[in-house]
DNA sequence: GCTTGAACCCGCCGTAGCGGGAGGTCCTAG
DNA sequence: CTAGGACCTCCCGCTACGGCGGGTTCAAGC
């Protein structure tokens, strides 16, 4: 009868062979070791690793959850309490799927906001690379200054309203923020009437494209599509420096606060 | 008239304006400076950064090249050659493009990988963690051991065949992975007969999986899932120790070649 | 027993994109 | 004139290793 589980029968196995026999390189195994997620159970007088058929395994567990994303210290926490463990496993697996999905949609947008560029680019509409950094320096900002959900409305309503209506939203809505522009720039305050009245009519051409009906999948591409086109707009018509549309959108809440 | 376009007139903005202007931290402001991708034009006497109007352009162009995922060196290289070049910025958005298609090609092969995992989990049919420890060992065995097509063609074969002549193959492999390895550990040559009528078999049921036609979206769900079941059979009749499952496919290679 | 080349040891520097702290200087309002 | 906030320059930290350099040790052949 073959002596099982016990570490002190079998082969011991040199780190060069274990590497050759995993399929991971040795100074992995040495860098495992190191940090203490899967340690040589034994080393010779002369200090070389001696892997036992149980460092195998775990070396093998080690390599199967590394496959499926999880971090070094994750595997190192579920593998540390070596009892039946597999409600930690779940949780582990469950927040791992999580993140993979977050992390899938934020490719997604990007894919497509890079897909609309190229398109842009090749479609010959852009033909000034200068317009082309204005356009991603608009990007940039507003992104920075709205939140995803709103843009998503933005673009939802778009698509309903069909292009007529959404050219001439975009041309008044130049109009504003050049006029609004002016107001931060003469420094008047939020509560005069004249900048309560176009931050009236601001969102008024807002509202017009607001909605809260369900966002089918193409959501995201239209708005990301409209935003850029936006930004190419506005960034024709706008005074520079650029960092004033961060003290717009400022200011533009405050108003909207002291109405 | 204004000096448009010349750096000697105009606000200039301390480290501090510029991050709570832009959204981004001052640390990352002074990282860009260190590694040349954004300089402050000017410093001051006593050595404080000061940013121009063409400085925060830049700086809103490097975010949002950021936020398409291109990294602070793909962005400096198209932003150093300040001419007109769509065409360098047409390739890098390419690149981009089909890095993020592959990558989440990726992800989603994790995800599904995942999702089998925990419905097994969920379903109870693994009640035992050392099985399912014995399961994510074959994982990381078979995945080093087997190209993704081979996967995929082995899966759709799986699913236009039904679940029965599946459950015979299953059994069946089972089997020959036995039989195989004894020979292995006997040290048999590749030459042996019944050897070469062991791999004879080997690939007749394999073979049965094979196929050309095109692999839907399905496919690669099926095919983790199969071999998450085939690794939990193969690991309940396997002797261990594990490594040995690599020398069974370097084996059966040698084998094949000598056929 | 001796040599020799391969395998092994440890320690250190590098990666991308910053975060964060130490220790010192500068600026501005009161 | 002083206080505290903003700024400066190092420098170490993070992930998961890759890849040196310089020094043992091992196994095989003579």
């Amino acid at each position: 009868m073959g002596v099982i589980g016990r570490d002190d029968a079998g082969r011991r196995w040199s780190i060069g062979e274990v590497a050759q026999a995993s399929g991971v390189t040795v100074r992995t195994l040495r860098h495992y070791d190191e940090i203490g997620l899967l340690r040589a159970s034994e080393r010779t007088a002369s200090e070389h690793r001696r892997y036992t058929e149980r460092d195998l395994r775990r070396l093998y567990r080690v390599r199967a959850l590394r496959a499926l994303g999880l971090s070094l210290e994750e595997i190192a926490s579920v593998l540390a309490d070596s009892t039946d463990d597999l409600a930690a496993m779940r949780g582990l697996l469950t927040a791992q799927l999580r993140g993979l999905e977050e992390h899938a949609a934020h490719i997604e947008q990007l894919t497509r906001q890079i897909r609309g560029l190229l398109g842009q680019i090749d479609s010959g509409s852009m033909p000034d690379p200068d317009r082309f950094m204005t356009t991603l320096e608009m990007i940039a900002v507003f992104e920075n200054s709205f939140t995803t959900e709103q843009q998503e409305q933005l673009a939802q309503r778009r698509t309903e309203l069909g292009p007529e209506a959404v050219e001439a939203a975009k041309t008044e809505w130049s109009g504003l923020v050049e006029e609004l522009l002016r107001h931060v720039q003469d420094g008047a305050p939020v509560t005069d009437p004249r900048v309560q009245a176009l931050v009236g009519r601001w969102d008024a051409v807002g509202s017009r494209f607001h909605g809260a009906g369900a966002g089918g999948e193409q959501t995201k591409a239209a708005a990301q599509r409209m935003w850029q086109e936006n930004s190419e707009e506005i960034g024709r018509s706008l005074p520079w420096p650029v960092d004033r549309m961060r003290d717009l959108v400022t200011y533009l809440e405050r108003a909207r606060q002291s109405r």
